[in-house]
DNA sequence: GTACCGC
């Protein structure tokens, strides 16, 4: 509970939390709303009630009887709508006196060049160059890392160590090694213990390149198939760094040397991490918590639709690392309550989302129009499970030098998840989806995917008049809506959630045993996102989509996701991509308007120029080993480079794979 | 065209 500053308030503070786990959906409305990021990390929750429940399946309509406590909280969730306004948010007591402590921001309130206060008792401190850890907190830790026996959050477990088998490929120039284990060097032993903590154990593919990559200034462009550890491939390494080398050593300006009463409240994070979605940055905020645990570094987390006091008044109590969505982030940066003038790092998670038509004007407002560093003095880091090739030219504005790390099959997917396409008209999908889900295969949680906001609520309508136990999330409903949808999806309470676009990205959900695609995207990264959220941390899961002639447009990235993770590809389906490229004059999906011809883009473009590379399988790795980057080979692109390989320098200076398969 | 990103 890092945002206790007074010892008599935590105590109150505290009492919400649990306020907000035991009774997440039961509650009462006239309660006090507490914010994600305020709660206990949500598998305290599932380790409370979540495991023996959701290990089984989900009582059917027909014993609804015998469980109908969940079952009428479950109703009740979904329809029980709008009754809560969001303006009620936040209020908390803990008022932060930081006005005594005279300290805007947290830093440099003495006017000390190398001086970071200590916040409160969970905060430690960095004086003289020396990093000063707060002491232990049994109640925090249990907080944030759960009961030593619960294994439910072990990220290291059963089927972990399949990831050694996964071919890593890194390219740019100087590619440091790999690391094997968490050790220190290259990591701060601080940051060491509160790996341990979090029982990590053995870092995973993406991590081991990461770590070292950040450690030696480099900047990064990651793709790492969905659930392989990408939040703490970031987190770590610049955790670390920031550990080890402590605060900025120049207080940033003017309002030093100011007395306490005038001063602007402004923050000067040193990092910044941006995601697509509100709660994917609160997920990413609770990861964080963890890991800087007891150190100098105190995190935030600001997004929209809740409260912006209560986010004003943490932000103003230090602010050191970031994790925001893009419009809040901007909003703050408006009322001049952040700077961005000391950011080292710059963390872009589902970069390839972030820079596509709908987020890269707000990115690049953000990056290139505030008063953030230039590229060549920060070190940004771009993570996601997929990177169309337009996208990461996009991508090269922000990025110097950078190594292009492929963690992974091509596709991304994995073969963890068996991937089902049946064909089914419209008017069919409801009854299809009810005949799922009475089947008595299914396990865990469902999660199912439709394309419009409207959908949402009328597929969930529909399932809840089913008398099945089910909740949706998406853009329109509020922000408290979504939550207590997530919460209650999360904690087995209501074991079916449809969902938009929202939830296709990054959320970290245990025992997601089944993704349904109801609607097909449009775009085939959207599809590999979603159904990553099932088989993660190397667990098994299942995703069925129902396909028909709406959704040809994809019909031919679909057959080569299914192929690359070794799935079975319907004979129809393959005669509708046959069908659509004889109409549509042999191109097949070549000419489409995004111009990357059907690569996932877990290819570095410099290395793979040409389009068609993919056909091949997922075997030809480019084993070049050769001169550096024909600097006019990023200029070239669209004129006529694309011709053929041998025309232009090999890219590579140095290529490792760990291991092959 | 839809969804996601602030009031």
């Amino acid at each position: 509970m890092s945002n206790a500053t007074n010892n008599n308030s935590g105590s109150l503070e505290s009492k919400f939390a649990r306020l907000g786990v035991n009774n997440s959906d039961n509650r009462p409305q006239t309660s006090r709303y507490v914010p994600p990021h305020m709660r206990a990390p949500h598998h305290q929750e599932e380790q409370s009630n979540g495991r023996g429940n959701m290990g089984s399946t989900w009582s059917k309509p027909t014993d609804r009887a015998v469980r109908s406590d969940s079952w009428q909280s479950s109703r009740s969730d979904y329809g029980r709508s709008g009754g809560w306004s969001d303006k009620s948010m936040g209020g908390y007591s803990n008022r932060p006196n930081f006005y005594e402590r005279g300290s805007y921001g947290g830093k440099y309130a003495r006017g000390d060049q190398d001086y970071v206060p200590r916040r409160d008792e969970s905060q430690g401190y960095w004086k003289n160059g020396v990093h000063h850890f707060a002491a232990r907190n049994p109640r925090i830790e249990h907080e944030l890392f759960g009961a030593p026996e619960d294994v439910d959050r072990q990220h290291t477990g059963i089927n972990f160590e399949k990831y050694d088998d996964i071919p890593v490929e890194a390219s740019g120039t100087d590619v440091p090694e790999p690391i094997t284990q968490f050790t220190s060097p290259p990591l701060d032993q601080h940051l060491l213990s509160n790996i341990d903590l979090a029982r990590y154990t053995t870092p995973t593919p993406v991590q081991k390149y990461s770590i070292p990559i950040v450690e030696a200034g480099r900047d990064l462009m990651a793709c790492a198939q969905t659930g392989s550890g990408k939040t703490a491939g970031f987190l770590f390494p610049v955790l670390s760094k920031l550990f080890s080398d402590g605060p900025i050593a120049s207080a940033p300006p003017q309002e030093g040397n100011r007395p306490s009463y005038l001063r602007t409240k402004k923050a000067y994070p040193s990092v910044i991490i941006l995601s697509p979605t509100r709660e994917l940055t609160c997920q990413i905020y609770d990861e964080a918590r963890k890991f800087a645990y007891r150190s100098w570094v105190r995190p935030c987390v600001v997004y929209g639709g809740a409260d912006i006091g209560q986010q004003l008044r943490q932000i103003e109590r230090g602010c050191d690392l970031l994790v925001a969505t893009p419009g809040r982030l901007v909003d703050l940066i408006e009322r001049a309550r952040i700077s961005l003038s000391q950011i080292k790092y710059l963390v872009l998670d589902e970069a390839d989302r972030m820079l596509d038509m709908g987020f890269e004007p707000q990115i690049r407002r953000i990056v290139e129009q505030e008063d953030m560093p230039g590229v060549e003095d920060r070190i940004t880091l771009m993570f996601s499970a997929t990177f169309p090739r337009d996208i990461q030219y996009l991508a090269r504005d922000f990025l110097k030098e950078y190594i292009f790390l492929s963690v992974g099959r091509v596709g991304s997917t994995s073969e963890n998840i068996t991937q089902k396409i049946e064909y089914v008209e419209d008017e069919d999908k409801r009854s299809v989806l009810l005949d799922i889900l009475h089947s008595s295969e299914l396990t865990g949680l469902t999660l199912i995917f439709v394309e419009t906001k409207r959908m949402a609520d009328m597929l969930c309508d529909f399932l809840v008049g089913q008398n099945f136990p089910a909740t949706a999330i998406h853009g329109d409903r509020t922000q408290r809506e979504r939550e207590r949808a997530l919460d209650s999806f999360r904690n087995g309470r209501t074991p079916i959630m449809v969902a938009t676009a929202v939830a296709a990205r990054g959320l970290d959900i245990a025992n997601v045993g089944h993704v349904i695609s109801y609607d097909l995207p449009t775009d085939i990264d959207d599809y590999v996102h979603r159904i990553g959220r099932t088989g993660r941390a190397g667990n098994t899961g299942s995703a069925t989509a129902f396909f028909n002639r709406g959704n040809k447009g994809i019909a031919g990235d679909l057959i080569d996701i299914l192929k690359e993770a070794n799935q079975e590809v319907p004979s129809w389906l393959e005669s509708i991509v046959r069908e659509n490229r004889m109409y549509s004059g042999g191109g097949g999906r070549g000419g489409r308007g995004r111009g990357r011809g059907g690569s996932f883009g877990s290819r570095d473009f410099r290395k793979y120029p040409q389009q068609q590379q993919q056909q091949n399988g997922g075997d030809n790795w480019y084993r070049g080993n050769g001169g550096g980057y024909a600097s006019d080979m990023y200029n070239s692109y669209g004129g006529g480079y694309g011709r053929g390989p041998s025309n232009t320098s090999v890219p590579v200076q140095y290529q490792n794979k760990t291991s092959w398969f």
